[in-house]
DNA sequence: TGTACATCAGTGAACGCGCGTTCACTGATGTAC
DNA sequence: TGTACATCAGTGAACGCGCGTTCACTGATGTAC
């Protein structure tokens, strides 16, 4: 086994587990015997159970931000006007097919990132600030200028209001597709809840307030 | 000290440092000594910290429920038809006031809400289904009626997208409140918060959908 | 009114357990001369 | 080509620590007769 395969190992089997259980429920026993390593390996490679939750967090959001910024900048010199509607699909399938390529699960990502903001994990949200802050606040800056009908405090705390919908949405996703599927009989897929998403949000964002 | 003022005392110390850190960040002997009581005394009157978790909840939501239901029963008894509007704000205003009346902290309770549902506590979550279920489906049910251009399915996507904007929002709300009063020097309100999210969600549940 | 007993809130100390981390060590591979 | 040394991924066992829970006990109050 290579050093490449033992450190996958370990970033695949923390994915899983911290998205399942959290991040302080989930112990590095368990991390380790899952992905069929020494228990030291953690430690060895990563240094210490907080730089391994930065480092799940890493292997996803560069390539996704990374894309996102490509998408926009592809955008931009296309000389169109940029339309809410438009920002939101490029928001969205841009994720889909950042996790697509790396063979990581979309509905599990979502988990982890609504586990970011809602645990009390200080350094990962520091991490997060300060490594990808930059294109959080490029696409917020876009989303703004399309909608110059909306002042600037309404919009941040639709932005927010955007945020909770998706992210709660979609790591409580698997949940909120059983429900659906046993009370309707409907079935649905997570391409299909972020189509219902954008036209949802983008009315949530537009509407004129009062 | 009476036996009230023990058990008051721990669940004070408990909804706060719950709401700060989360439940299995929170240790009991850290709930103890911030309430000035036994290490002990927790599993002597609640028996185990799941229990104590599960009274923290309890406290405030069966008030809320309570206050719910009158307030729905009264809106129904009024024979005006329900707007979506009006049952939101309806939603909002009793959780407010039933905090208000409790002495509670309301932002406080908007984090532990967001915690049960995005920590790992199953216990938790099958107790507040178990007893609070009936009150949010009549809630969900009414709101279905006053949007009758709204097929289920779409609906209930939407009633989770609004609810991950409130709980989500309000979860985060002192983080939110600092960065806007930092960049914007604006000051906002609880209650003001929750009078942008009425228009806001009311849009998003209302949109014709394509 | 007095005595014996029961109840119950609260306590102090200890229990075993699982945790993240450390450390001395192994063995394979690479490098210098 | 051969030898000595360095590097580095990986390991097994142990470390101390904080955790939730338990238990024997105390002391105040209530109840029965």
């Amino acid at each position: 086994m290579s050093q490449m395969d033992t450190v996958n190992r370990i970033l695949d089997a923390a994915e899983a587990l911290f998205a399942e259980r959290g991040f302080t429920e989930t112990s590095l026993r368990t991390i380790t015997s899952t992905a069929g390593v020494n228990l030291a390996a953690v430690n060895y490679h990563f240094g210490s159970k907080k730089e391994l939750i930065q480092a799940v967090f890493e292997r996803f959001l560069t390539p996704f931000t990374d894309a996102l910024e490509a998408e926009l900048d592809r955008r931009i010199a296309s000389g169109q006007p940029l339309k809410v509607e438009g920002l939101l699909e490029s928001l969205y399938r841009v994720g889909l097919g950042s996790l697509g390529q790396l063979g990581l699960d979309a509905q599990r990502f979502m988990r982890l990132l609504g586990l970011a903001y809602t645990q009390f994990q200080g350094h990962l949200r520091r991490f997060i600030v300060s490594r990808y802050g930059d294109s959080y606040r490029r696409f917020a800056g876009l989303l703004a200028e399309a909608l110059p009908g909306v002042d600037p405090v309404t919009f941040y705390w639709r932005l927010y209001f955007m945020l909770g919908a998706t992210i709660f949405t979609l790591s409580s996703y698997d949940a909120i597709e059983a429900i659906l599927r046993e009370d309707f009989g409907a079935q649905s897929s997570l391409p299909e809840t972020l189509e219902r998403l954008v036209p949802a949000a983008s009315a949530m964002l537009k509407v004129e307030s009062g």
